[in-house]
DNA sequence: AACTGCTGTTAAGATAGTGTTAAGAAATGA
DNA sequence: TCATTTCTTAACACTATCTTAACAGCAGTT
């Protein structure tokens, strides 16, 4: 299964495409582009992205029609980029169904943002973070943790345990941090139930709790989780 | 019953308010205002608006914090205004939850296109969608339900409970948020009534209740239901 | 060998969370 | 109005979870 994010630029200017497209595939989106309004809305449909990116000055179409015409079968997030400024242009595209509307210049940290909020709104193609690694799957968004395929059950405790090592995979976190982030910082200094909880987890998830393979001990200082591999 | 349109507005500059209030009042929707993020956040609560349009330049709370607050229990459409243009300040709020940021000075006409446009993000009644697993279905649009082909009778309350869990099949949703969903905000921390709708509902789809195939419970956490396998 | 410091494991009591039932209140409909 | 259904609350049994304590194992040190 690929979770990448498919992103359709529709933009005629090549170095604004290349500006955005260097971007996006930085932070892990495949950017697919389309250099005209034509290309853009067949392209919109072989490739079906999750986002589709518009820009409103294309050569050969009006930016408007494209959003109508791609309206009108389809009702993937759309996102305008545009130079023009004026309220109605906003409104107009705003009210053929565009899901945002923002006007150049702008950055790419901002653009990012407005991708996962529309993201967000169509709810389908939610991302959604995932630690991988050997036959281990955690779906944060899910709150669940597969084991070769199969669910595996973890008490509330021994989840937030496992998600705090796992979202800092292949760093050591001291005894001291856990303790600290799960049960407050009113605990005496001893690991007693930490320990209890990492046995119980490692009950679960581990084939040979005596030789893991996934949380590791650094004794004396702290658990590490193995590198997640799914980025 | 009333059609009309609730937006809170959360907005301490009170000519601001009052020219917001004009035109929107003016344009058939309801404008209730708050004039803090204190007032802001139990207003939400109290007056379940549709869009909620909130400063970030507040007086007694960050905004950001507001934002923070409503999205630990609500996901009603937040539109975020700011006389700041910073990229930082846009990603930090769409990353919080909001549905858009726009940037004062704006025009009214854009203002409400980025309203109508919230509004139908939020209205994610898509026509003739099916819940599907095992011998379980749910027609939204009929409102109809069938357990291995003969029709099952569910209450008002039962109804809307097992389809918000439906709707959002293979994710926990927390006892807060469900709550909050159906009962509304202003609901002790007490479980008990949900505790017995879920019961009934599986009294009655379930084979063995105890060992429930399609509703399971997360302790300590909420429900969360099979996944939809009509998709 | 015995000691020390640290970690893993197990078990049992305490605690909190959940499911179930039933009875009365409230709403609905004839 | 009465009858019926639905909603809410309370009580209680049951289960899962959390915490604590006791002990075993291991490595390094004296």
């Amino acid at each position: 299964m690929n979770t990448k994010i498919n992103i359709l630029l529709i933009e005629d200017d090549k170095s604004i495409c290349s500006y955005i497209t260097a971007f996006l595939s930085g932070n892990g989106y495949r950017v697919i582009t389309a250099l005209s309004g034509k290309e853009g809305v067949s392209l919109a449909a072989s490739f079906c992205p999750d986002v589709i990116l518009l820009d409103l000055g294309l050569p050969d179409i009006d930016g408007c029609d494209v959003l109508r015409q791609l309206r009108s079968w389809s009702s993937i997030s759309v996102i305008v980029i545009s130079a023009r400024v004026e309220e109605q242009d906003k409104v107009m595209a705003l009210d053929l169904g565009a899901d945002d509307y923002i006007t150049k210049p702008f950055g790419p940290a901002e653009l990012m943002a407005r991708i996962r909020t529309s993201l967000r709104h169509s709810h389908s193609a939610m991302p959604g973070r995932v630690y991988r690694a050997a036959g281990l799957e955690i779906y944060f968004d899910k709150r669940m943790i597969y084991m070769e395929g199969s669910e595996v059950h973890l008490t509330q405790i021994e989840y937030q345990l496992l998600s705090l090592l796992a979202e800092n995979s292949g760093r050591v976190l001291t005894y001291k941090f856990i303790m600290n982030t799960i049960w407050g910082p009113y605990t005496d200094g001893n690991n007693q139930i930490l320990r209890v909880n990492m046995a119980n987890i490692r009950r679960k998830i581990e084939k040979n709790p005596a030789q893991p393979q996934y949380v590791f001990t650094e004794i004396g200082i702290g658990y590490r989780m193995r590198e997640n591999e799914s980025v």
